[in-house]
DNA sequence: CCAAGATAGTACCGTACGGTACGGTTCTTT
DNA sequence: AAAGAACCGTACCGTACGGTACTATCTTGG
């Protein structure tokens, strides 16, 4: 149970706190995320950690707040599309999910809160669904939305459009790392990734018939 | 370490120990799977299971292969296709792939393996790519090839075509039920969506012009 | 019927971890 | 400067779990 709700956050030392508990989360999984180990990495006593967090789970609600609150979804501002600058913006928009997806905080994360998933009713899922995936689609929302107004996109339901560009994008790319796929590996095809599946959604979605592939 | 390589398995006997831990492993998530746990829900004593499978990882491991071992995909006869068939045949691999993803022992055979991957060197993440996906992978592929062959289909590379097919299908449901959001929800949606899928799917893959949908 | 192996049930051991208590030190406030 | 709060470091407690040992029971083959 923490308070997570409106914007009381935490203190920077509570911060820096939280930021040492996600490097031992990122090293070495939930098992190393003991009590001890964050006191003890963060030169803080374990007392602190109850009084600020209240006990264990408090302190991986907290973590998952603070990274979100870290990775701002920056909201570009895009103004007079062209069928060419779409899809620029997509492209773009496809590497940066990529690149947030494999990225080994939000891995680690994913790993911490699916592994909770059957415990405390999906807690933390919940969290990273409302602070993660919300947010970005938030960024594609109004991306294709403005891509409709501009008469290059065609679609009635915007969350089904953003569902299949997000399909596209990561196909079963971020379950196979989430299952310990070599990352370096898969990270080197990303801009050809974003580009092929931007494509296949302008097919789908675009107004304008594409040129089709050599 | 569990010799899961040729076809050994286990005795009846102890893959009726083998269930009891997946429907433990399913009602309760990985904390409630305890070798005392298990041996107490199957009737047997601790010193068997670790005389069986060695170790608790040994006993994931002969988990996950048991599992396996009863979801054999059918394969199924798919000569004299037509536009018609070929759409029908890649619905009902839609289907099937959505009820798999959703089973609960599968869910929960994930979720235990995605915990795991930053300990074990994605010991049991790897088990479960080859076993579940390739699988699977396997009919989808032969389909498309089948469609490719009747001229109902244009594709270079086969696994890209199927990433696709994949993606369309699943996007990010698969994580957001592994995140615990209500899975009894999603599923009355799984044959809209197959069928949403396949379309898109055959649009940008299908030889024949698809007719657009009003 | 008997010996030998396998297995259930239980008791036991060591350790690791969540959570609490306490003494000593530093920082803040007045 | 004194008083008080916050906090670090450590010690401590209870429990839960992985793994082992032992005994009683059951099965099986001669």
């Amino acid at each position: 149970m923490s308070s997570l709700s409106t914007h009381p956050e935490f203190s920077p030392r509570q911060n820096a706190v939280l930021d040492s508990a996600l490097r031992l989360l990122v090293d070495g999984g939930e098992r190393a995320l003991t009590t001890a180990g964050v006191a003890r990495a963060a030169n803080c006593s374990k007392e602190s950690l109850y009084k600020w967090f209240g006990d264990r789970d408090g302190i991986l609600s907290a973590m998952i707040g603070y990274q979100a609150s870290k990775v701002r979804t920056l909201e570009e501002r895009a103004e007079t599309l062209t069928g060419d600058s779409l899809r620029a913006h997509l492209v773009v928009f496809a590497r940066d999910l990529l690149d947030v997806l494999s990225g080994d905080v939000s891995l680690a994360l994913n790993r911490l809160a699916i592994g909770q998933a059957s415990r405390d009713g999906a807690q933390l899922g919940q969290m990273l669904q409302e602070r993660g995936r919300r947010q970005i689609g938030k960024r594609a929302g109004g991306l294709l939305d403005a891509g409709r107004r501009a008469g290059l996109l065609r679609f009635d339901n915007g969350e089904e459009a953003y569902g299949t560009l997000y399909g596209l994008i990561v196909t079963d790319l971020h379950l196979r790392m989430l299952l310990g796929e070599d990352v370096k590996l898969t990270q080197q095809d990303f801009s050809r990734r974003a580009e092929r599946a931007v494509d296949a959604f302008l097919d789908l979605y675009g107004t304008k018939r594409q040129m089709a592939k050599p």
